[in-house]
DNA sequence: GTCTATACAGTGATAGAC
DNA sequence: GTCTATCACTGTATAGAC
C-alpha cells in the first residue's frame, strides 16, 4: 500500500475517476480514459496510486462521503428529516453529475460480489445509511410523530425502494416511472408510518 | 448482422455467458472466460456470433425471455398471483443459479447508459413487468379484492421496491435487509393495496 | 462447423528524462 | 512530481487446416 496521496491528487484522481465512470461506465473504464478526463497524463495517476483498481476505490470512498455529509446535514424535524432524505436518495433525474454519481455507484454494486474492496465498502455504508433511517423513524416514533412501527423494517423497505427508483429513473431514465414511485411512495408514508394528523413538508418528495 | 444461430448453438452460448458472468460480472467478462465455460472454443462462439457484445445480449434476451415465462405462468387470482409475481422478483437469495442471473442483469442495467442495446431492452424488459403488475392490480380492483388504488403508480412502485431488495439482498448478501423489506412489503399491501378481510397466502412472501 | 494458431489493437503498469 | 516513451501482456477477432 503507497502512502496516502496529498489532498490536491485525490481531489484530481477523484474527479477524473468520476467523470470517466459517467462517460465510459464501470465495465468500460480505461486507465488511459481517466487520464483523458484530467489535465494530467497517464503516468500521474499511476504515481499516486498502485492499481486501477485503487483508483476507482478512491472515487468510491469518495462518494461515500459525499453521500454521508450530504444526509447528515439534513433538518431536525423527523418528518421533514425523512422527506429530505428519501428524496436524495431517489435522486434528481435531471442533475447530470448527481446521476452520474449514482449510476456509477450501482454498477460498482453490482460488481461487489466479484470485488472484495467493492463490497465491503458498500455493505457499510447501506449499513449505515439504514441506520440513518432508523434513527429518524425512531426520533420520530419518540416525538409522536411517527406511528409504532418496526423501525428497522421500515428503514430497510425505505432505502431499499429509494436504491430501486434510483436504478429504473437514472440508468434507464424512465420519468414515468420515478413520479410514480414518488407517489406511492409519499401515500405509504402518510398511511404507515406517519401518525395521523401529521402532514409531510410540501413539494419535496413529491412535485 | 449473421443469421440467427441454431438453437443448439445458442444454448450453448447462453449457458457459457451465464457462468461467466455470474463467475466474474460484467466488466471481468472476456470471450476467453466465456470460452473457457463451456466444452467448445473460443472461435465457436465467434463463428455464430460476430461479437463479444452479440454474445452479451443473446443472454440477456434470454434471461428476460426465461424472467417473463416465470412471470406468466402464476396462479390465477390476483392476490395469490401479486404476491407470488412479488417472491419471484424480490428473488430466494440462497439460490445460487437465480442469484447469479439476476446480480448480471443488475450489472447489465447499470451499464445501460452506456450501451444502447441493453438500454432498449432493459427498459421494454421493465416496462412489460410494471404492465404485468398493473393487469394484476386492475384485476383485484375489478373481483373487490383490492382498493380502489392507481394501479400504474402501485405497480410502478412495486417492481421498483423488488429491484432494490434484490440488488441489497443478492448482489450484497445483506439478508437481514432482505427480511425486514417482505416484512414491510406485506404490511404495505395489506394496509394499501388489499381490501378489508383480504388475507394473503400463507408463507409466500414472508416466509 | 469446429479447431489451433495467430494478428494486431489496446491494457495496466514502469523506466528514465527533466 | 510529472512527463514521454515503451514494455509485457491480454483482449477481440480472424485465417486456414481439418
Amino acid at each position: 500500500m503507497s502512502d496516502s496521496p496529498p489532498p490536491t491528487a485525490r481531489a484530481e484522481v477523484v474527479n477524473a475517476v468520476k467523470n470517466a465512470l459517467a462517460t465510459h461506465g464501470y465495465a468500460g473504464l480505461t486507465t488511459k480514459k481517466v487520464a483523458a478526463e484530467s489535465e494530467k497524463s497517464e503516468a500521474f495517476f499511476f504515481y499516486h496510486y498502485d492499481t486501477k483498481d485503487d483508483l476507482v476505490v478512491a472515487f468510491l470512498d469518495w462518494a461515500i462521503e459525499h453521500n454521508r455529509d450530504q444526509l447528515s446535514a439534513l433538518d431536525d424535524d423527523p418528518v421533514t428529516r425523512l422527506y429530505d432524505a428519501l428524496d436524495f436518495l431517489v435522486g434528481d433525474p435531471a442533475d447530470d453529475v448527481d446521476r452520474g454519481i449514482n449510476v456509477a455507484m450501482m454498477e460498482l454494486l453490482s460488481h461487489a460480489p466479484h470485488n472484495e474492496r467493492f463490497h465491503e465498502r458498500l455493505t457499510a455504508y447501506e449499513a449505515s445509511v439504514i441506520e440513518l433511517f432508523v434513527d429518524i423513524v425512531e426520533e420520530g416514533i419518540a416525538r409522536g410523530q411517527f406511528e409504532e412501527v418496526d423501525a428497522h423494517d421500515v428503514a430497510s423497505y425505505l432505502v431499499v425502494t429509494a436504491n430501486g427508483t434510483a436504478g429504473a429513473a437514472m440508468a434507464l431514465g424512465m420519468h414515468d416511472v420515478d413520479a410514480g414511485v414518488r407517489r406511492e411512495l409519499d401515500r405509504y408514508l402518510r398511511t404507515n408510518v406517519l401518525a395521523p394528523g401529521v402532514t409531510p413538508p410540501e413539494g419535496v418528495l413529491v412535485p
